[in-house]
DNA sequence: TATCAAAGTGGAAACGTTTCCACTGGGAGG
DNA sequence: CCTCCCAGTGGAAACGTTTCCACTTTGATA
C-alpha cells in the first residue's frame, strides 16, 4: 500500500503554499479564482485525499464513535447497533465496534483502547453499569456517552427498556389468565444487569398479584441441553404453568424443548418471551412476548451522544415506561376454568389429564399418517 | 472532555526528554533502572495514555480495519461481523463498521471515508464486486482486503459460500424428491450478486435434472404483503410444488403466508431456505435449508486480511464447495407416489387432498380442546 | 499623490508521537 | 595516559493537517 499524495505535494504541484491548498479545499478563507482552479487541477491529477489522521491530530476530533456491546448474535443488539450506526453515518460519524462476549475484561480493555484512539463519544452496553471500569474511565474524562439497555444511572445518559416494568406487565398477564406458579428462565444472569432487572420486576409483579414467588432457572452458556434441564426443572416444580423467558430465543428454545418432552404449548405450559424479534410472529404457535424497538433505542442513544458533542439540547428522552408493549401469542393461554379447581395442571412426567393425552395423541397421529 | 497528559508532560514530570519516555514505555532502547521508575511514576501520577492519533501519524498505521456490509438485520452478516471482529480483536485491531443498507452510493462514500481514515485493511460485502467503485479504490491503493460473500474475483481475496453450487444442491434435492416445477423467491435481487448467483445455480440445477425452468418471484423491500403476492404467484403457477427462498427469513415468512392461504407445508408446498439460521431448527415444521457458517467466513476473511498486512502466508482457503451443506427439515417433503401420477399436486385455492384435510382437522382439533 | 483597507498568499507553529543522531561519561584495553 | 566503545540520554526532524500572522499587491478614498 503506497502512501498517496499529501497536501504538500498538491501545493508543490499547484505552485503555492500548503495553507492555500487547505483554504481552497476547505472553503475557509479567500482564494483567487485562478488559484482555485490550479489547486483543484492538482488535486485531481494526484488523486489527493485528506488524511484524517493528520486532521485528527490537529483538531483533536476524530469523527468516530466507540460502540461497545456484548454480542451481535443477539438481534436486539444487532438492531440497536444498526440504528445507532445509521444516525451516526447521517451526521458524518463512523463507528468503531467492539463485541465483548459478555466478558468484563474485554470490555474494560476495549474501552481503554477506544479512548486512546480518541473517539469522540461512546454508545455502550456494559455488563454492569455500577461497577464497569470502562464506564468510569469514560466518565472521568467527561467524554460524551450514552448507555444502551443498561439500567439507568445517576449523571449518565442512557436509553433502555424499563425491564422491571415490562416484567411486571408479564406477571400481570399471567395473573389475569389465572396462573399462580411461574418460572423465570435466564441465560446470562450473572453477567447481565438486565436479566436481573427482569427477574426482580417479575418477582415483584407476582407478589403484587398474589401469585407464588416465581422459581428461577438459570442456565449457563454451555448447557446446550435445555431439554434435560427443563425436564428436571419441571419435575422439581410440578405445579408450574408458565415460564417467562428472559429473551425470545430462549423462549423459542424452551418451546422446542417442551415439545420434545411431550408437552403441549400452551395447554401444558404457557411461555412468554422478551424482545419481540420478528420470527416470533412467524412460528406456530406464535410467541407471546414483550415487544421492544432496539433499533429506535440505538438511534436514540446515538442522537443523544451527538447532542452532547454538538452542545445542542438533548433529544426528548422517551418515557421508558412506554418503551415496550405486550404482544399476545399462541404460546400463552389462560388456564381454563375447570383446571383452576385445584387439579394438577402441568406435571412431569407428562400428566395424564385428558387435555394433554389428547394432544400427545394428536401429534403422534400426525407423524404416523 | 479535557485533554489529558501528553508524553511531554510525562517527560517534564519525570525530568527527562520525551525520547526517554517513549523508550521506557515501549521498551525500545536502553534506560537506567532509576529513570524507568521515575517515568513509570510520572505516568501513574498523570494517568497518561498514549494518543493513538499521534502514533498513527508517525507510523502511518492505525490498527483499524474497515468493515462494510449491507445490514446487520440479516443474521448472516451479523454473525460474519462478529466472527471477523473476534479475529481482529485477538490480533489487536479494531473495526470501523458501516452498514450500507444495500445502497451503492453509501457504500462508495463509506469506503472513501474509511480510506481517508487510513484503515489498515478491509473486510467487505459489496453490492456488486464487478462494478463497485469503492472496491476499485481499495485495489488501486493496493490496500489489504478480503471480500465476504461476494462472488470471487480475479486478483482479489474473498471468502464466500459457493452460492451457485449450493443452489444446485437444492435443485438436486427437489429433483430427487420428485418435484418438477419450482419457484425461486428473492428479496433484493437487483442489489445482490449473491441472490443472482443462487438463482442462476438453481436454474442450471433444474435444467440438469430435467425439471422445468423455475419461476422467479421477486419482491422488493417495501412489499410487506407477501401473502397476497404469494397467492397471486401460486395462482399464476398452479403446478408449483416447491419454492426455494433466497434466505431463511424469507422462507419462514413464506411458510407463514402459505399457512394464511390455507396451504399445508410441506404437503401442498415444499419450502427450502438458505443460510441455516438457528431458529430454523426451533420452528415447527423445521426449516429445510442450506446451512452455512457465516461466523467462520467472517473469521476467515479477517485472518486473510491480517495475513496480507503481516506478510505471512495466507491461511488455506477452505474449499468453497464445502462451505455449505443441505439440512433436511419438515418444510420439505418428497412428493408421494400416487401424486406423481399426473394428479394435481399443489393448487390454489387449497387442495382437498386427504393429507391436507386431515392435518388441518388435527390442528383445529387442538385449538378447540 | 499619499494613505489605507482588504484581498490574496505563504511561512511557520502546533497537534502527539517515534526515531535518528549526537552528546556525555565511564570502564576497558592498548 | 590515551583511545575506544557503549550505555544512557536529550534534541530535533518527521508524519499531515490547520491556523495564526505577516507580507505583498491592488484599488479606492482623502
Amino acid at each position: 500500500m503506497r502512501q498517496l499524495a499529501t497536501i504538500k505535494d498538491v501545493a508543490l504541484h499547484a505552485g503555492c503554499g500548503v495553507a492555500t491548498v487547505s483554504r481552497v479545499l476547505n472553503s475557509t478563507g479567500p482564494a483567487s479564482e485562478g488559484m482555485r482552479q490550479r489547486v483543484l487541477a492538482a488535486v485531481d491529477e494526484l488523486g489527493f485525499e485528506f488524511s484524517e489522521v493528520g486532521r485528527s491530530l490537529q483538531s483533536s476530533t476524530t469523527r468516530t464513535i466507540g460502540c461497545v456491546i456484548p454480542s451481535l448474535a443477539n438481534p436486539v443488539f444487532a438492531d440497536a447497533v444498526q440504528g445507532a450506526q445509521e444516525a451516526f453515518l447521517e451526521a458524518g460519524y463512523q463507528m468503531l465496534l467492539v463485541c465483548t462476549n459478555y466478558n468484563p475484561d474485554i470490555e474494560t480493555q476495549a474501552i481503554r483502547t477506544l479512548i486512546a484512539k480518541q473517539v469522540d463519544g461512546f454508545v455502550l452496553t456494559v455488563s454492569d453499569a455500577l461497577t464497569s471500569e470502562g464506564l468510569k474511565a469514560i466518565q472521568n474524562r467527561e467524554m460524551p456517552s450514552c448507555l444502551l439497555f443498561n439500567t439507568p444511572l445517576e449523571d449518565q445518559e442512557s436509553r433502555s427498556v424499563d425491564d422491571w416494568a415490562a416484567a411486571m406487565t408479564v406477571a400481570d398477564a399471567f395473573a389475569e389468565a389465572g396462573h399462580t406458579q411461574l418460572g423465570f428462565l435466564a441465560l446470562t444472569f450473572q453477567s447481565s444487569d438486565r436479566a436481573r432487572q427482569r427477574y426482580e420486576g417479575f418477582v415483584a409483579g407476582c407478589a403484587r398479584s398474589g401469585m407464588l414467588r416465581p422459581v428461577l432457572l438459570e442456565i449457563d452458556e454451555d448447557s446446550k441441553n435445555l431439554t434435560d434441564l427443563l425436564g428436571r426443572f419441571l419435575q422439581n416444580n410440578p405445579n408450574l404453568t408458565g415460564i417467562f423467558a428472559s429473551n425470545d430465543f430462549l423462549a423459542l428454545a424452551t418451546i422446542r424443548s417442551a415439545r420434545q418432552l411431550g408437552l403441549h404449548i400452551p395447554d401444558d405450559l404457557s411461555i412468554i418471551g422478551f424482545d419481540g424479534i420478528e420470527v416470533g410472529t412467524m412460528v406456530e404457535p406464535s410467541l407471546a412476548t414483550i415487544v421492544t424497538d432496539p433499533r429506535l433505542m440505538g438511534r436514540g442513544a446515538a442522537e443523544t451522544v451527538l447532542s452532547i458533542i454538538n452542545g445542542t439540547p438533548l433529544p426528548d428522552q422517551p418515557n421508558p415506561a412506554l418503551s415496550f408493549r405486550f404482544r399476545a401469542g399462541g404460546s400463552f393461554a389462560p388456564l381454563v376454568a375447570e383446571r383452576r379447581g385445584g387439579e394438577k395442571v402441568a406435571s412431569f412426567p407428562p400428566s395424564k389429564d385428558p387435555t394433554h393425552k389428547n394432544t400427545t395423541f394428536n401429534r403422534r397421529d400426525q407423524n404416523e399418517l
